[in-house]
DNA sequence: TTTGACCTGTGAGTTGCTCACAGGTTTTAG
DNA sequence: CTAAAACCTGTGAGCAACTCACAGGTCAAA
């Protein structure tokens, strides 16, 4: 298969297989008469099995781990569920953000409901975001320059 | 007020005031002796309703359009109100793919623990990703390079 | 044979910071 | 007074995961 032939069989954008192959995701011979790429089924299933992994949230170096320590033979089990219940627990905190952040705006949504548009003293949704009240750092974790 | 005063004040690391600056969300005027930047309450106060729209998920050209509007004494009312609104869509439709995707991460996880760890055929888990069904693109869209 | 669609690699753009660097200034300690 | 530390300045690069642009090579159909 050629790039474009890759690409279409996967969904994805030719650049994205490009994208893949220069991080060493997929691993295409050449075509010696005219140094084409050329990718098999294994590296349709591999990429295949990326974008799924990416869907699932799993990171570029991750999912090279994985791909690589299946090639070794090993079983990647322990190591991607591990990964697998890290990402778990930060989709649940996004979850939980995202729950906050949507009563805050429909709360502020509401309130402006009750406003002209063109409020004489203008600034007045500026005002209601200045003095919207932290979202309270769970963990008082990255607040200012901690990194 | 001098970068590092301004950035203890807000919570905020020098290099985002500095960023800001470069952005021109902020304008400091210049001490004439050191050329160094000088900031103002009011750009405390800006530099606050920065922060706090950005937690909201606005972006930062959306907010230095708001903050311009203000300066010339327009309401940013009805711009904010439906910048607001877009984002709670999209805060919205965010909460929902995170959710389907907790589902799904927790339902796999289930079928994990059935396993053993190093089951003897490898592969396991990561046939359980590649035979992951896709998350089913709620519109068609979005899908192969839609750009 | 010409056109047009594909291929090649590489470099840059995206977002919102964060860090690194090199050099100037101010403060603090001795 | 001086030396060192801590700050300031602007600019350029790095992050993640692509996406797009560019210049030139290759191939299939008309």
């Amino acid at each position: 298969m050629k790039v474009k032939e890759i690409a279409q069989a996967a969904g994805v954008n030719p650049d994205t297989v490009r994208f893949y192959t220069r991080e060493k995701l997929l691993q295409p011979t050449r075509n010696p008469y005219n140094n084409y790429q050329q990718y098999d089924t294994e590296d349709l299933r591999r990429l295949r099995f990326a974008r799924k992994a990416r869907q699932l949230g799993f990171s570029l170096p991750e999912i090279r781990q994985i791909l690589d320590q299946a090639d070794d033979h090993h079983s990647p089990c322990p190591m991607v569920r591990d990964v697998f219940q890290h990402r778990l627990a930060e989709v649940e905190r996004e979850i939980r953000e995202l729950e906050q952040l949507r009563k805050r705006m429909t709360a502020a949504l509401a309130a402006w409901q009750d406003m002209p548009d063109g409020t004489p003293d203008g600034h007045t949704i500026c005002r209601l975001i200045e003095h919207w009240d932290d979202p309270a750092p769970c963990c008082g974790a990255n607040e200012q320059n901690e990194g």
